[in-house]
DNA sequence: CGAAGTTTTGAGGACCTTCAAAAGTTGTGG
DNA sequence: CCACAACTTTTGAAGGTCCTCAAAACTTCG
């Protein structure tokens, strides 16, 4: 848990993130890496925030892969959405009190913390950034409608093609690998509990799409041979993930 | 499709969405109540905003009740989620350019629009508004978290007795009937779509809960006998609406 | 009053789950 | 570096929830 001070690049990931989708001015930028902050090493299935806990600071990810996720009083779980390097994964802490779902690494990861009151002050003194933080939250709600849709309308073997093919998309646009090329750390059960299914049925759905050619998995490497193919199966459309970005202000 | 002028009333219902959970200082409520705006009455089953089409402005729910919903090209219907009386269903125009979902009435309503621009302006002249904005695009986001838990983890007869409570809850909140007793403008096809099933299974699910005591349906009118009962029986906890509002502003 | 839409019921079938166990992989300590 | 334990993936068999198809009863509206 190493203190801020400093040239603080471990801020540079979540600022690219936001700067992928217009840039700010120098001052802004220099404000945003200004933010006093912890940089924590975590390590895997590791709780970051807790449903139902206050929550106290807002975590992005420098490196790493993290899940939300909600708990039933009966024992299951869904996970509502993965998370990799650069990703404001806990923006909504910023103003909501109690989280109303955890945070869990899967991988090693490095998080880094940054207190409500320098997230708002920042948002409020460059509006640029604030809009660029709502934004991020409008999509990330965009996200979330989709993987209704996903639950909700798609077959197991369609959810199950689509999740990858987000989970490609956003590597890519990440910088971290070619869509169709990346690393999954997330074991069976877990992508059982993203998807609503079971780990038994993930199984047989991954066969599937293997045996139809859709797909390679080796370990934690996941290949998709014809990403076109792929996505015209599971329906895949990256406009939920609104690439256009947000719009831009007339004068 | 009145024009806008003088005391602009039509912008109460959402401006006391957003006082609920803070008040305003007296000139951020004037300058909501000042953006220009356009009033139109919207007659059943009719699209707002349509997916795939850019948006042009933002609507409020003045009256009535509207649904967002996603289609796949195979013809499935996801609806995402239901608003009511003052819900800023639209504030997502402000920023994404291109709909995601579409906006459709379930009943004769009234609709309350608003240039992005005046929205952008007004959040950015009045950093409360801006923040009350941002905050209601959370909870947004986090009942979306929230129906995903529900399609992905809760049986059909849990998810709909689930529904249901989301909705007297939100009527209650909007001061609109006690949350155990309200009016439900939506049909079953409706209710299928949003719960991810068919139709029949929604009626065998409402039979069931009718039948076991948890449940009234009176034409549109929906009585919850005890409302314990069927929050427990659905594991409806009413955390990830957020009632406790934002977080306050330290000094 | 007739037509269109909505709700309800029945029967059969499909998709996904549950339970169980084997095979394969990863991590740890001796 | 191997041995063993814990975890993950895979396969099989049986069963249940939810779907499909179909049609009747009921409601709404012009």
């Amino acid at each position: 848990m190493s203190n801020s001070l400093a040239t603080s690049h471990c801020l540079s990931p979540p600022l690219a993130k936001l700067e992928r989708r217009g840039r700010f001015s120098s001052e802004a930028r220099k404000a945003f890496l200004a933010m006093p902050y912890q940089r924590q090493a975590i390590e895997t299935r590791t709780d970051i925030v807790r449903e139902g806990e206050r929550t106290r600071g807002c975590s992005f990810i420098e490196s790493g892969t993290v899940s939300r996720s909600k708990l039933l009083p009966s024992g299951g779980r869904q996970i509502v959405s993965f998370h990799i390097a650069g990703d404001l994964v806990d923006l909504q802490s910023a103003l909501l009190i109690v989280a109303d779902h955890t945070l869990r690494t899967h991988e090693p990861s490095f998080v880094v913390k940054v207190s409500e009151r320098a997230i708002l002050k920042v948002a409020e003194d460059f509006p640029e950034i604030g809009r660029s933080f709502w934004f991020d939250t409008m999509v990330d709600a965009s996200i979330f409608r989709e993987w209704s849709l996903n639950l909700g309308r798609r077959s197991a073997r369609e959810r199950t093609g689509h999740l990858l093919l987000e989970l490609g998309y956003k590597s890519e646009a990440a910088g971290l690998s070619p869509r169709s090329e990346y690393r999954l750390p997330m074991t069976q059960l877990d992508l059982a509990d993203a998807l609503g299914l079971t780990v038994v049925h993930v199984c047989r759905s991954l066969k599937w799409l293997r045996e139809m050619g859709l797909l390679h998995l080796d370990r934690t490497r996941v290949v998709i041979p014809d990403w076109d193919a792929l996505a015209h199966f599971a329906q895949f459309q990256p406009l939920y993930l609104h690439p256009e970005g947000p719009r831009a202000l007339a004068s």
